[in-house]
DNA sequence: GTCGCAAACCTGTCATACAGGTATAGGGGA
DNA sequence: TCCCCTATACCTGTATGACAGGTTTGCGAC
């Protein structure tokens, strides 16, 4: 029946398997044809079809499971994790220009959350800002909690697509925060990286988006010079 | 050897896979090993070998072609595209949040191409915003130059994160754009549009990054417009 | 009507086979 | 000696069949 698609039979079944989902109007849960019926269906070997499940599981557009069939996805940022950390190990993109544009991003997400965070947004975002003063000494823990922050405050920014670009750079910042929390080896540098994050918790609570972009752009100014200071190129 | 990765033995490839391109610091056009001495090395089939590599090529990290070894792919938003198109359709995006994240994104863009394009840069962006001019009557043609505009200017940035995000909201772009541009009937509001890209050009050929930015606020406020009046939620 | 179990179904992995594209070594010609 | 060209070995794309193990479903017993 298809014959088109000039990419091989695998890339013209991802296109089928993705029209079908989008002429149905399927939604994140909603379970796809077999394996078997869609191999039919397209006229291609099981073969074909699982490797572009694969394809699309990989993008995170399909979650595939042992003995259940593939379900429509939710979006999720791991696929394009994997990408900017491939980006980056293949020096095709520099640790710097992601802070140059995750200072860009989280400026506009720090306004937005200001205006639209809800109250227990608020309330756990200062609570993570504060778990993380008392986890000076266990860099991992206060990675984690770094993290979390950030995230929270792009979901609290009600724009899934700063959320999602946010949560793209997780994974290459898993791998190089420990390399800027080195290089600011003093108390008083490592608290007042600490502070800042409780003075965009404290702003963002208190609706405030111009102190809350002030505080954001001296933490992106201080983050910035530790990875300097490091010589992270 | 290798036995530890819960996820299955394709999970397990695909790491073994990505490390094997970061512990040989492999750059963009290497060659990976073949997929029969994969499967030896690893003790699996060349079926999760032929996965995995299905996996690592629908992220855009490795590139396959017929008869030849797979090898590590240069950064490309394709993949992206077609996991923000996938959002939207499953309606867990909209067409206004990624306009939003487009215009803080280009708004950046703008003040870093208007500082660092090259001369070439400023004549070809000059050049498309004049050729869209003259393609009014040829929406196709207008939108293909519109996005060229965006992502040439996002080149401009030297800043390879920007442009990857660029070309990730292109392929939703193409499917929504005439829709905006049907929007604005009037030749008026066409004009404007167009006039809007050649102020930009202009600004960034000036090296005048104030005009830039002021320019690419009103042609993010003209787009939304059209947009809304579209009624695109 | 509910609980539990067995059968039907489905995915994960393997082995094998073959068609067709690619690369390479080696021979033939100049 | 050097270059071109071809035969061959290598590699990927696809198909088929098989089986282990997880999941769903429907039937039967209580």
């Amino acid at each position: 029946m298809e014959n088109q698609g000039s990419g091989g039979l695998v890339s013209d079944a991802i296109g089928a398997i993705s029209r079908h989902i989008r002429d149905n109007d399927m939604m994140p849960g909603d379970r796809l044809p077999s394996e078997a019926s869609l191999s039919k269906e397209l006229n291609v070997s099981r073969t074909v079809v699982r490797e572009a499940f694969r394809s699309l599981a990989a993008m995170r557009i399909i979650d595939l499971a042992t003995g259940k069939r593939a379900a429509v996805a939710a979006i999720d940022p791991a696929a394009m994790s994997l990408m900017i950390e491939h980006g980056v190990h293949t020096d095709q993109i520099n640790v710097q220009q992601i802070y140059d544009v995750r200072r860009t991003i989280e400026t506009r997400i720090v306004t937005l959350a200001a205006i639209r965070r809800s109250d227990t947004e608020a309330t756990d975002l200062l609570a993570l800002a504060q778990a993380m003063g008392h986890a000076v000494d266990d860099p991992a823990r206060l990675m984690e909690l770094d993290l979390s922050f950030h995230l929270l405050l792009a979901q609290a920014s009600r724009n899934p697509v700063f959320t999602l670009i946010v949560g793209a750079f997780q994974g290459i910042t898993r791998q190089t925060w420990l390399i800027g929390w080195k290089s600011r080896p003093t108390p008083a540098s490592r608290a007042l990286m600490l502070a800042t994050h409780v003075d965009i918790a404290r702003a963002v609570a208190a609706s405030d988006p111009q102190q809350a972009v002030a505080s954001m752009s001296l933490h992106f100014d201080e983050s910035v010079r530790a990875l300097l200071t490091a010589g992270l190129s």
